[in-house]
RNA sequence: GGUCUAAUAGCUCAGCUGGAUAGAGCAACUGCCUUCUAAGCAGUAGGUCUCAGGUUCGAAUCCUGAUUAGAUCACCA
């Protein structure tokens, strides 16, 4: 791109002027800020020790010689140590020109590698998603858009947490409180109904440690003796010895969660190539702790349980195996990473999951490359913050949540009421209205949840968070709908032809304005969170990639705003218009969002 | 207690590898609908970048320490 030209002849022009050979790190070649006048800036600043000169003096030689030897410096100025560079025009129409009707801009050419795979989503059977799943399921969504732009294959994978004692929690409130009823019968989503018996097993289970606690035992006693909570356990030891008729509850009461979850899914747009189920895996990993045992990496205790000892790395002891000999999380997660890599043959993995899982994955890893595999090290943990809300942290055991089919359906009724107020949908056919009122209340949701920093604890405010002004989804397809309208329009008076007709249309065009910047900042919201997977993925090459990508938009934009200013021609501007509604489109697509062409 | 993460406008968030006068949106206030579509535009006001040191030409950004908040350190998943 333009900067690494600019900064080679940087260092051609300090090699001339000073005989003097300077490293790419000292030359620093940054977008130009607003309120000074040019495209690219030279900081001078470093160059003044080695060469042995002030800054300003530096600026100005330097700026004179790019000004003769470089051709696409059209101008510069300087200002204290700032050696701020205009670039020709031709060179922006060149690009504009070249990149129009190039229908893979954005995108890089596919790959050799071997697939990437992407664990997200990983529900409980026990209860719906909620607004955290969501978070997970757009980041894991989005991550995979953006590195299919980058050519590589990705299999995306879901595990579905279908067994343990939270799932015979809701199963045992069904058997004794349901009287059989169903979701149809209750009328409910089939996951909501399930959630309502978790919930409920959870209220009981506290009423009766309550009424244990008042007979004056304490805490500790009441939970250890609360019938409901042995019940539970109890069940759970029938369902891992196969009882039938525990088999026959878990597979109706799944049944009914995997029909919900699949609505929700949908309702999000999100498919999976691949879904495992944890009643599958949970025994996996048990062979890899005999073999780390034999190799003596893992030690056993007296009680016949399995450790390793992490404290030379800064972390603690961590249990393998239990002393009975069952697995615990751990050990079928190292089970599962490494059927993941024999199943697709794949030596990448992203795991989207909570950064309260932080320590976890670190000692995954570690314990995998332990074991020997070399592929551990490129496992990358897409760690998010919590969704918090005002009154605080969602509980799902107290049903304090926040519903990811509540909230699809709300949004899509505020899209529908907003739109019709604007008259918005005047001339469309219901289907196509609704259609629209879908794409905006998604475009707001998945816009709104992805802009934010995924590493960071996000707050949403169910009452104030959602909205369709300012910087949100909906204005960034607001904009890309006018920018489709004004090229409908040019083409009903002429047909366009970028490149030889450009400057007989004559037609007021939109000015492009700055706002369009948002959707630079939805690509920015990612590469601490790409740029550090790519690092993990292939080093440098993706991660040069997401930056040179990120950075060349923001030039672009940059010279947009200066054209505009400079060449308030008519065929400037319909070009201009035509290419900030592509860039919106392929942005937006990586961020999974639907841009319509009519609002 | 150990480890990890965070702290930027009244609120929600940006701030790229250290660069010029720290930016948006919301909320508040002023103007703008006959030339693309006001889900908009132009403008005003709002800041000790938690605090204290250090590194350097230069720090919101890097380092150290403190304060506050969160996560984690289970024979839970």
């Amino acid at each position: 791109m333009i900067e690494t030209i600019l900064q080679n002849a940087a260092i051609e022009a300090i090699k001339t002027l000073y005989s003097l050979d300077v490293t790419k790190d000292i030359v620093s070649i940054s977008s130009t800020r607003k309120d000074f006048e040019g495209d690219f800036t030279l900081v001078t600043f470093p160059l003044s020790k080695p060469v042995g000169k002030n800054p300003q003096l530096i600026a100005d030689q330097t700026g004179k010689y790019l000004l003769e030897n470089c051709k696409y410096v059209a101008a510069f100025n300087v200002v204290k140590g700032f050696l701020n560079l205009t670039i020709d025009k031709t060179f922006w129409a060149d690009f504009i020109l070249k990149n129009y009707n190039n229908k893979a801009y954005g995108y890089v050419a596919e790959r050799k590698d071997k697939p990437v795979v992407i664990e997200f989503s990983s529900p409980n059977t026990n209860k719906p998603l909620h607004l955290g799943h969501v978070r997970n399921n757009l980041l894991g969504d989005s991550v995979t858009e953006i590195l299919k732009a980058f050519g590589y294959v990705v299999k995306k994978v879901n595990l579905i947490n279908d067994r343990g004692i939270h799932i015979c929690k809701s199963m045992l409130a069904w058997k004794l409180y349901a009287n059989e009823e169903t979701p149809q019968s209750a009328e409910m989503k089939p996951d909501l109904f399930v959630g309502k018996y978790y919930v409920l097993f959870e209220t009981k289970y506290r009423e009766e440690v309550a009424s244990l606690m008042a007979k004056g035992m304490n805490e500790e006693d009441a939970k250890a003796k609360s019938s409901l909570m042995s019940a539970a356990q109890e069940m759970l030891r029938k369902w891992e010895a196969k009882d039938e008729q525990t088999l026959a509850l878990w597979n109706k009461m799944n049944g009914w969660v995997y029909e919900g979850f699949a609505a929700t899914y949908e309702s999000l747009g999100i498919s999976f190539d691949k879904v495992y189920y944890e009643s599958d895996t949970y025994l996996l990993g048990k062979e890899l702790v005999a073999e780390g045992l034999r190799k003596g990496i893992f030690f056993k205790q007296e009680d016949g349980s399995v450790w390793i000892d992490l404290t030379a790395e800064g972390l603690d002891k961590k249990l393998l195996l239990r002393s009975d000999g069952t697995a615990v999380y751990i050990t079928q997660d190292l089970g599962t990473a490494l059927l993941r890599h024999k199943d697709f043959d794949s030596d990448r993995l992203i795991y989207v999951v909570g950064n309260e899982q932080n320590y976890h994955f670190s000692v995954l890893k570690l314990v995998l490359r332990k074991l020997g595999f070399e592929w551990a090290e490129n496992i990358f943990h897409l760690s998010y913050g919590m969704v918090e809300l005002p009154s605080g942290k969602m509980k799902s055991r107290e049903g304090k949540v926040v519903d990811a089919d509540d909230l699809i359906a709300s949004m899509i009724e505020i899209a529908k009421n907003q739109t019709m107020e604007h008259g918005k949908t005047d001339g469309f056919t219901p289907q196509e209205a609704d259609v629209l009122y879908r794409q905006l209340a998604l475009g707001a949701l998945k816009y709104f949840i992805l802009k934010v920093d995924p590493s960071k604890n996000m707050l949403f405010n169910p009452e104030e968070s959602i909205d369709f002004n300012g910087n949100t989804g909906p204005f960034i397809q607001y904009t890309h709908a006018r920018i489709c309208s004004l090229l409908r329009r040019a083409r009903d008076m002429k047909a366009i032809n970028l490149d030889k007709d450009a400057n007989e249309i004559r037609f007021q065009a939109i000015v492009i304005n700055d706002k369009e910047n948002e959707i630079i900042k939805a690509l920015y919201a990612f590469p601490s969170v790409v740029e550090q997977a790519a690092k993990n993925l292939s080093p440098a090459l993706i991660a040069n990639y997401v930056f040179e990508l990120a950075k060349s938009f923001n030039a672009f934009y940059q010279d947009v705003s200066i054209l505009r200013e400079e060449h308030n021609t008519m065929c400037w501007r319909l070009c201009l218009t035509a290419f900030t509604g592509k860039t919106i489109r392929t942005a937006m697509s990586l961020l999974g969002i639907d841009v319509p062409e009519k609002m």
